[in-house]
DNA sequence: AAAAAAAGTTTGCGCGCGTAAAATTTATAT
DNA sequence: ATATAAATTTTACGCGCGCAAACTTTTTTT
């Protein structure tokens, strides 16, 4: 840090010994000017401390460096991982990564897809509400930004989708469960987004290929939590008719990880032990699954996968322009995870 | 949505038949210009759905309206909450928060710090990574930004600290836990903040005063995978040694959670009932902690305060013009949660 | 060494808005 | 109705940078 402070690029410019175009392009990309004059100005950059402002950039630039990543839910430490993995990604591209949460409400993710059209960023990654989504505003947002979809697919809306293959996973872990004991029912709770209806169905399918009759058991529940969602819907059932069958497969792990500890509570012991009552399983492997008790059995969505592949996506969508030809969706297969819960 | 698309303020001005600065104003607090002005320019605004360009806004403005937040671990739904709580209030006073993560690493807080302040906001609430900041650079961030710190306190930096008393909240529990059972001993990791030296410092004071030995256990780990570190530590110890005393204290939830874990793995019991062989308690209340098996008996931070009393004092620093006389800190109590674990 | 290509410089314009001062209109108080 | 205050309009300038065109210098090619 030396004398005087500058206040602009004009200034830095001067310093530094080079006309301020070259410096913009320098901030622009830094392999843009050849290296005598890179040097140049790093070297002035170390002495003075310069940082462009921002706005007057993005004012003027044709597209900013801002990538949007819109999650639906921040507080579930699945897409908070997700959005960390992304944000690391698209750091080292020299993109400005911007993370929103819909908090789990229309209103907001409306709200948030608004201001965030504002800040004109080049690229956006959305994991949608899902069956909440105000279809319409997400509609008009990515035909006006380069939008890639993940984790929660709206049809035809974005211009691709990456996700997790449940056609695939769910069968993989009620193929296991019946090989292991008795055929699993399912427990669900309303759907919030396309990926719980298609999970309900590919489990129908599944048992019922298997040659058995599918049971569904749905709780009431209109929050994002879900841990809270199937400990009480859990606790009342057990309380009350009890489950179709011995083994229980949730739509997801949070809802499972509120089944155990109702079980728990019940003193119904869970697990796959002879002494067990009930055995649960659940879906995505939460960051948290590993650590109930018993841990918790489930199907791992690939989630560095799916962000990675995203971020690729949407790489190639800005280099394209911001439309690709065809829209692809890109599923991952889910992996078994064998734990002491199932 | 009407005829042409506007495309700056002077058109907007234009088919609204008002004048632009008239309309910056407006903009700027929608209070600020007469009722019937603000009626007109809000029918146009119907009309024609123009919005300011926030580039060129943010570039002229004194001060923007952008208030950063930035907390250690985004990951760690406790902190989301937080993000979440703090966000809306925000929101809801017309500035435009945006949320940031250190991702527990020293070197991304610095580069987030630096990011954020080349965004000249108008003020910045931020929870620091702790002893794994970098001081200097937080420091230098500090004085540079009006900044409101919470959760961690960073002593003589910052504008005003807000978080919860560890001198009341660990011997609250501690007492709690004697007199319902044996003394507890201290599970603890290496300090990531200064609450963790807090906590310890704060046991043996309480276990002292009622007349027992202090008992400490720290358990390695480097990352912010706290339940692993304490499923890790914890199914070591459990194995050989075993804790000092049937009862342990954790330095926090997540570490209790791995712990409970480790526990059920080793098959030993763990709660207050006659025939449990361990208690097992917490600090934070963290959201997942009332799903453990059993459910965690926990000392909680009053994290909704917290979150509220930071965004006020933020808004007073905001209005005071950027500093305050006295650096104030609050610290907020806990209160005891009893569950099943202890 | 001459020619071609690449990189850098100069000049100048434009982006969309904030803001200030002076002039004018409108609302409120006496 | 008149005086006063408040709100609005007019006019004008500045913010910090991107970008394009024409020109000059440096580097690479043959």
């Amino acid at each position: 840090m030396d004398r005087r402070i500058i206040k602009n690029m004009q200034e830095f410019a001067s310093v530094s010994g080079i006309s301020r175009p070259t410096v913009s392009k320098y901030f622009n990309d830094p392999n843009s000017v050849r290296q005598s004059t890179r040097a140049r100005i790093e070297e002035a950059l170390e002495r003075y401390d310069y940082r462009p402002n921002i706005y007057a950039m993005n004012q003027n630039r044709r597209l900013t460096k801002i990538i949007g990543i819109v999650v639906p839910y921040l507080s579930d430490p699945f897409f908070a991982e997700i959005a960390r993995n992304i944000e690391r990604r698209c750091l080292s591209k020299g993109f400005w990564p911007i993370l929103f949460s819909s908090h789990g409400e229309k209103e907001h993710e409306r709200d948030v897809l608004d201001n965030l059209r504002s800040l004109k960023p080049v690229g956006v990654l959305l994991a949608p509400l899902g069956r909440r989504s105000d279809r319409r505003a997400v509609e008009r947002f990515c035909k006006a930004v380069p939008t890639v979809l993940f984790d929660s697919n709206i049809d035809g809306v974005g211009e691709a989708f990456i996700g997790s293959d449940n056609g695939q996973s769910v069968p993989l872990i009620v193929e296991y469960l019946c090989r292991t004991g008795s055929p699993p029912c399912f427990f669900e709770m309303p759907p919030v987004n396309p990926n719980a209806n298609k999970r309900r169905d590919a489990f129908i399918t599944a048992i019922q290929q298997l040659g058995h009759e599918p049971h569904i058991v749905r709780v009431d529940g209109k929050t994002w939590d879900f841990e809270q969602i199937g400990f009480d819907g859990g606790l009342r059932i057990l309380q009350r008719e009890g489950f179709a069958t011995s083994t229980v497969l949730c739509s997801n792990d949070r809802l499972a990880i509120g089944l155990i500890a109702a079980a728990h509570q019940l003193e119904i012991s869970v697990g796959r032990g002879a002494t067990c009552q009930i055995r649960i399983a659940g879906h995505d492997d939460h960051p948290f699954s590993r650590f109930t008790s018993p841990s918790l059995t489930t199907v791992a969505q690939d989630y560095a996968a799916i962000s990675n592949k995203s971020v690729e996506v949407l790489f190639n969508l800005i280099e394209a322009g911001g439309d690709l030809d065809v829209r692809d969706e890109t599923l991952f297969e889910g992996k078994l995870v064998m734990r002491a819960s199932a």
